[in-house]
DNA sequence: GTCTATAGGTGGATAGAC
DNA sequence: GTCTATCCACCTATAGAC
């Protein structure tokens, strides 16, 4: 990948979540990479063409980081650890955090219809794998696995939504909101028969 | 307030929740409303100012929603009302909920630094109201109420924007989602001491 | 691969008639 | 209060030179 190529696609991605769709104009990620707006199209073949890269690039950060989580060693801390690669991923990467789950794919598919979000399916799954090999370690209650994982997805996805859109007024360091999170989905894992 | 006023506040908000602020224009609202662009100038300063009041509007429906779980008898009782009005906020007033908790706000706040945004503390001031008051009457352990109220916040917005925003493919209707997001905030409550 | 030039379009906002 | 007419800015995308 030419430089220039790479650089489009990070100017793309840090202009979107500066302004949202309303400011992204391909003109202006042409500035910032310091060519002409014309030259974007020698690398992709439009302004949705553009952005629908970015979020198939977050969706590969977001993967190899819930992978890691396969290192740990038994189904627990392996339900643990994605947990804390989940936030990980949203503090250390938050422009690709929310533009894969804060609305910004939305955005895209209204831009067209062929958008990437089946990657959500996949990687969803991925989650259900970790709550169901709990439910056989008899680390969680039995039960439904994908129901009991959209509850992990939806807790987890809330603190960090949250957190990333501003709205935790009280909350002002990293250190602090790290601390709420792995205190509260230690109480939620509790709470789901851990 | 005239007609027009109202309409034009109407399909401003619809719009909006279409298409984002990429595809938010007064001639468009204008032509949804049946009248010109430039009739938009007689009700509203512009684009900012009309945006800004369908955000306030929705903070008004949000609080007579909140403020019903006033009459429930008991301190758990409010708070369980509180979530489940929170809940059927989000369902039965969709578009609001996702201009004011979805990242409309801040799309807002880029347009004009003034924005209404402050609205949300006092709401928040309720739930924390709501949870102080149940670890007095011993419902919920004892602790910070501010960071509790958090939680639960979290918690119920994690459920609903993920519902608001499609990525639970798995539920298929309002009722199934009611009974898991009655579920797991029963579940989580229950971890708080309840 | 990058440029300039250009065609064709949308939109915000205002002026002035009614 | 609403209209038409208008100005100006910005955008996408393409053509053709280098």
């Amino acid at each position: 990948m030419s430089d220039t190529r790479q650089r489009l696609l990070d100017e793309a991605r840090d202009l979107y979540l500066q302004g949202g769709l309303a400011g992204f104009s391909l003109r202006e990620v042409a500035r910032r990479a310091g060519v002409s707006a014309a030259a974007v199209y020698r690398h992709y073949d439009g302004k949705e063409a553009l952005l629908r890269e970015v979020c198939g690039e977050g969706f590969r950060v977001f993967s190899s980081y819930l992978l890691k989580s396969l290192a740990a060693p038994t189904a627990k801390t392996r339900l643990h650890t994605a947990a804390e690669q989940y936030m990980r991923f949203a503090l250390e990467e938050p422009h690709h955090y929310r533009f894969i789950f804060m609305g910004a794919a939305e955005d895209i598919g209204q831009l067209g219809p062929e958008l990437p979000l089946d990657q959500h399916e996949p990687t969803f799954q991925f989650l259900i794998d970790r709550v169901r090999e709990c439910m056989q370690a008899k680390v969680l209650a039995r039960g439904d696995a994908a129901l009991v994982a959209t509850q992990i997805w939806a807790h987890v996805h809330g603190l960090v939504s949250l957190r990333l859109s501003g709205h935790l007024k009280r909350i002002s360091s990293d250190a602090e909101f790290t601390k709420l999170y792995v205190k509260s989905c230690n109480q939620f894992f509790a709470a789901l028969g851990e």
